[in-house]
DNA sequence: TCAAAAGTGTTAATAGTACACCCATGA
DNA sequence: TCATGGGTGTACTATTAACACTTTTGA
């Protein structure tokens, strides 16, 4: 293979490639996205996405894993491939090509972890702050990417935790499309999507009468596809 | 610069990088797909997608017009970027990154073109065969992603003529979307979309009492997207 | 006892879908 | 004169949006 691959492969340029995560939370009833501060490198002091350069022999969205674990601790977080960033300028110090991803994590599992890097901050969607490059840039595509992919499958759930209330599930749909939702029709479209299943359960920590805590159940969400057909 | 990168991206690996194009247009009723007969290398004699490695300092979407222009003497298309492939196996004769695009072109204006290869044929999407590597799962992927960007956008336009009729309109769409639609409400749907002007022209190519010719009109766009909102 | 969040139905407006006949023309 | 595609309106259905009061309970 490397012999052949020497002769088809003659005179043609490679290059560097790396994976940026658009990581994002939900909590205070906002959206929120990590960002690092460089230590090292030509942007030192800048706030940036996490990223890191593809390894050989490694695939793509496991590197992206690499990185985003390295940042958070997480694993089997949803990750989500938006596209790559290939102009000739994008970063001036070298040709870097940079694939995106985004990837919906739950706060709560964030906060367990243990030895966090001290360099990372969580930004309200709104207050990120300018960055160098095309980096602001693939925030905004992230989002819209983001928005389309919660409408069409519930995978914003995976911003709460396993169990939740009307409430938390309203103000994260309200937080992701920015716009406010009606409670009552709300609660009926919820019990449209009966995928989400309420539980016995009550939570006690956020209001005085406690409200019923729901929770997603696969086995009624493939039903629920194939019934939509 | 150089010495800098040297420092910075010491050890790091480069890689190969290919820009793939599902390039469509609208003929007979149908939605086509253009692939192209390889007469080199490992998968000689297959059908393949328009490909091309990337070149040192091209932007990556210009790589991808060059390489469509070589296949269709076409420029100034109807290109996005879908994603993205990168697993570290998915090609089997080396690492090779491959970024995927789709085009909409119009079939007549690469019917006028001279000088065609003669490795290349439209394929019915119905009838595409079954192709090596992942490239069946992109012409998959560019699909759904041509098919959303039509209904938010009027991209589909660039499949037709400038001048076209709305039997013409409604079958792209009915072929786009694999559904046939009423030609009543369809009408009604086109006449709120008032960006898509009807003329004084009059087709007679397609029927005998002849066809009211219908336009796309920018401006008229640009003032629909400010009321949309 | 009262503040704070939970829970709960009806009506109006809008958007989408179903459906069938006459018209103009060239062959 | 007739076969072919062009053109047109209305009624029904489904979906979405608007809207306000009562309940529970811990502090």
């Amino acid at each position: 293979m490397e012999q052949k691959a020497q002769i088809l492969f003659k005179d043609i340029p490679k290059f560097y490639i790396v994976d940026c995560c658009v990581v994002f939370s939900f909590f205070n009833d906002k959206l929120h996205v990590l960002l690092v501060k460089q230590d090292h490198g030509p942007s030192i002091g800048m706030w940036v996405l996490p990223y890191g350069f593809v390894l050989e022999n490694e695939d793509m969205d496991n590197s992206a894993r690499r990185i985003l674990a390295a940042k958070t601790g997480l694993v089997d977080t949803y990750l989500e491939q938006v596209r790559c960033y290939g102009d000739a300028n994008r970063y001036p110090y070298a040709r870097v090509i940079a694939v995106m991803y985004y990837a919906l994590i739950n706060i709560d599992d964030f906060d367990k972890q243990q030895n966090k890097p001290d360099n990372i901050k969580w930004f309200p969607l709104a207050e990120v702050p300018q960055m160098k490059y095309d980096l602001n840039e693939m925030i905004h595509a992230a989002v819209t990417r983001m928005r389309y992919r919660t409408m069409e499958k519930p995978v914003g759930l995976n911003m709460l935790p396993p169990l939740f209330t009307m409430r938390q599930l309203r103000k994260l749909v309200e937080a992701i499309n920015d716009k406010p939702r009606d409670k009552r029709n709300f609660v009926k479209l919820v019990e449209e999507a009966y995928y989400i299943e309420k539980t016995n359960l009550i939570d006690k920590k956020n209001s005085k009468r406690g409200a019923a805590l729901y929770r997603f159940n696969q086995k009624l969400y493939e039903q629920y596809l194939k019934e939509k057909l």
